[in-house]
DNA sequence: TTTATTTCCATAAATTCCCATGGCATACCA
DNA sequence: TGGTATGCCATGGGAATTTATGGAAATAAA
């Protein structure tokens, strides 16, 4: 398994759009570009569909390779593959890291999540998300408080645990 | 099974947030991580999740990547499996060991606990956690008043047996 | 030629790397 | 068996890099 985003942080959105990618983050995108190579600057995409969706997604050329390849595996003009082609395809962008590790958002980009001057990235696994800092911060509240009335315990792993399990979501 | 943590002890935090893992602990990190090999430092993470925690829990990469596999088979958006994402992985770091058996803690994550100067290891099995000396003495006797009137028997063996367990928590 | 992009340089702060020292504990030795 | 060598461990200090971020110059687009 490819290494894995992790961690989250909070960086300066300057007038122009340019951000700061976690250097952490650069690394697994370095790693999951398979043209990339020591010097260079990794490719990646960034997916902004999902009209409910207050936050984009940033994938390594891997893994949205891995999600165009599931893609084309539906069968062709079905309705699923058509949603799933216009948010993946449609809406989203392929850029490169620039030479210090920023890349830049569109005028459109930042207006679809509200930013305007930071931006939180946020590791979710194989990708990772990018939010308003106070979008963000409403959002892991409200996750926050649902772990704490699900679980009485003080440990969230038994999330895992499937006897804890209800059944339902959203 | 895996070697697992065991013992606990404390250990100075200089002003770069610096501090050393307690040696027995690292030989524990250098096996759980498939990466690791002689000589290498090994690579671990630290969760610091958890509104109501108040300590930093560490992983062995090989832990880490059981919990991630599981986390992966929820089903994608889930309530469910975003909480466990956003703890899991947004809530986390990975870090390497470094040359002289230490790691780095942010401010952030001093902060978190309330670190100062000191910082306390605890082994749980196959994770460990990091305290603060004052709220882990508080902890710890909180812990021990609820054995003394749950356990009539002087043997806290008895704790393994299920039919003494009621579900309570402090 | 005016606006919008993309490159290229600049720098302060944060982070990593490298070397150093005092304690202990164990191994070695005469 | 008392003394000494050896090695790992915990901890410090400073140098060398890497980040994050800002601004100007160069290029492209309108």
């Amino acid at each position: 398994m490819a290494r894995r985003f992790r961690g989250e942080s909070v960086h300066k959105v300057d007038g122009k759009g340019r951000v700061s990618i976690p250097a952490p983050f650069r690394r697994v995108l370095e790693e999951g570009d398979p043209d990339w190579t020591d010097g260079l600057s990794p490719n990646m995409v960034l997916v902004y569909g999902g009209k409910s969706r207050d936050y984009i997604e940033g994938y390594t050329m891997h893994s949205m390779n891995e999600v165009d390849e599931q893609i084309s595996g539906l069968p062709r003009g079905s309705r699923r593959r058509r949603a799933l082609e216009l948010m993946f395809s449609g809406q989203s962008v392929q850029m490169s890291v620039d030479e210090t590790g920023r890349l830049v958002f569109s005028p459109k980009l930042r207006d679809k999540i509200g930013i305007k001057s930071e931006a939180v990235f946020v590791a979710t696994g194989d990708t990772f998300q990018i939010w308003e800092p106070n979008a963000y911060d409403t959002y892991v509240e409200k996750l926050e408080d649902w772990i704490e009335e699900e679980v009485e315990d003080i440990d969230p792993l038994t999330l895992l645990d499937n006897t804890t399990l209800d059944g339902v979501e959203e």
